[in-house]
DNA sequence: TTGTAAGCGTTATCAT
DNA sequence: ATGATAACGCTTACAA
């Protein structure tokens, strides 16, 4: 490994001259400046990180980290996570697994992004205690070395709830993530608050766990109830995944049951894989680019010591064929 | 920041004692180590990543190269990557974008595993010509410090087109991916060896990108040759994605000609949303989490100074709706 | 403008 | 069984 050491040697000046001049100081003149630079390229120079940041105590790298790579989520997530932070001279990595969390503690990285609902709030606490800097994205945590950006789940829920019962349904299901979810919780919360306040309205509660395999579970038990989808049925799944799980179910085994006649269903996310079911499914949307953005903005001012707000991440209904009027 | 220096002063022993301690080494009593232990937690003791690798050489990370996060593609190959490296003891880190390649010089990562176009092989020599360990999923590349774990690309492409012959197609199109990516060449140089040792099918190649956008593109162009479907035609797509993008074209714009009749399809990968399509998609489907796996066994296995061959993974023909039989 | 030297937190060799 | 000490490669006062 070639080191400022080799360099120095090669070009007959002290090391601290050398590390000056790599990083561009003006204390050095031009001329040996370059010479040193041209030295540092012949050699292949590449400056050791582990040593810059034992000195340095950072190392310009961001860790995001995720329940698991399933990607279809994340993918535009971490887009605008990494656009934001490379202009801001951060480098990002992806990590997922409890082995991983060490990465923050030990230093490899100089803040955290958190999306993982396996990832403890008393750990991230301890780990704010100690002075790193994290931002959530699926919990409420108050402390100062810790932000939130966070989906407004009341309105997308009070969205989907509303449009369900705008369009004449009153046999509504609520299909939820699983029970540690903060976002579930939310909703289920926005759910229950519109249903309360319009009359004629019941709301059955279907357990899920944000997987296609609770969708299927619950469209099971929905057709169960309504005599296999001769009660129409008015369903919000909370997330799109879940949906499209109903949606399989309905396909294999009530090919009769006409998604968006007898039985309506709205979901959450938008999804990529939303737009290619049949009906289109009607779901809750939000810029996931920008949530990444937003997160990485946060964790960078937080980093800075620059004071921050919470963040809001706003929503929209999207409108499919996945909902029909109720007669 | 609590070092082994504070521990030391806290036992009244040496940092060398507590370093030996920490790593469980039997030169330490029993008691000494037990109580350096408690005085390590009591602390809230961490080691620091960037002092340790500074001495040892490593990391135990290992870094996935992507083009991007687009994620639906490499959830499953991340996920097979990760078990393995677990179970030998190293962490696993996801990078995307030229930024991020510095992590592989300046020792940041113990290894990379590479599937990543944009990558330049020259780059990659330069860097295991110093010493550094690569697998490469995406490219042939010759060097004692290289290995590659690749599709079987040509068996893929051969039996897609040999399929399609058989199902007694005559009129064949295989859209390509960008030009400098090694899997399409390998899957177009098959598919002409099928086509020419055949009498009596025509082939057209129409140059994709491996994105929908081209496969929409592709099908226009298929559309315009075939009279608007009226003449039967069979396409490889020679990605998902691109069969994907086709659908959708002919769906929006040719919703009077049916896949599976007078368009036939097939595609390569078996991506989820392949299984989604109607009709359901006629694809080449391979393990990506054996792939990831595999590439994290022989990654490890050059760090070790193991021995290598380079590995294949193999593929088979998944036979959905997307082909009928030709009149 | 350049050099000297201390120190970041570990590991590991050599004494004791 | 434990301690002193050098070393890893770099940054950065401070001195010259």
């Amino acid at each position: 490994m070639v080191s400022i050491k080799d360099i120095a040697k090669q070009a007959g000046v002290s090391i601290s001259t050398v590390s000056y001049a790599l990083n561009g100081s003006p204390k050095v003149t031009y001329e040996t400046t370059s010479r040193i630079l041209a030295i540092a390229k012949a050699l292949n120079y590449v400056p050791n990180a582990a040593a810059r940041s034992l000195k340095t105590r950072e190392t310009k790298i961001i860790g995001v980290f995720l329940t698991d790579f399933s990607g279809a989520f994340y993918g535009d997530l971490l887009q605008g996570t990494r656009e934001t932070l490379t202009q801001k001279g951060y480098d990002l990595i992806v990590c997922s697994g409890k082995q991983s969390h060490r990465m923050l503690p030990e230093r490899m990285i100089d803040g955290a992004i958190i999306l993982d609902q396996t990832f403890g709030s008393d750990e991230m606490i301890s780990y704010a205690d100690r002075g790193h800097k994290l931002v959530v994205l699926d919990r409420e945590l108050s402390h100062p070395n810790i932000n939130q950006v966070l989906l407004d789940n009341k309105a997308g829920a009070m969205l989907a709830t509303e449009y369900l019962i705008e369009q004449g349904h009153r046999t509504l299901y609520a299909v939820t993530g699983p029970s540690g979810s903060y976002d579930s919780k939310q909703r289920l919360q926005a759910v229950m608050q519109v249903v309360e306040r319009t009359s004629g309205v019941t709301l059955t509660v279907i357990e899920g766990d944000f997987n296609k395999s609770a969708g299927e579970r619950a469209a099971a038990s929905i057709m169960a109830d309504t005599n296999g989808g001769t009660v129409s049925s008015a369903v919000f799944c909370f997330n799109d995944e879940m949906a499209i799980g109903m949606f399989n179910y309905l396909a294999g085994n009530h090919p009769e049951v006409r998604i968006g006649e007898q039985i309506h269903i709205v979901g959450f996310d938008n999804i990529e894989l939303a737009s290619y079911t049949q009906p289109r499914l009607t779901t809750i949307d939000y810029s996931k680019r920008k949530w990444g953005a937003f997160a990485a903005e946060q964790l960078i001012k937080l980093i800075n010591g620059d004071t921050v707000d919470h963040e809001r991440i706003y929503v929209t209904l999207l409108k499919g064929n996945s909902v029909g009027a109720g007669k």
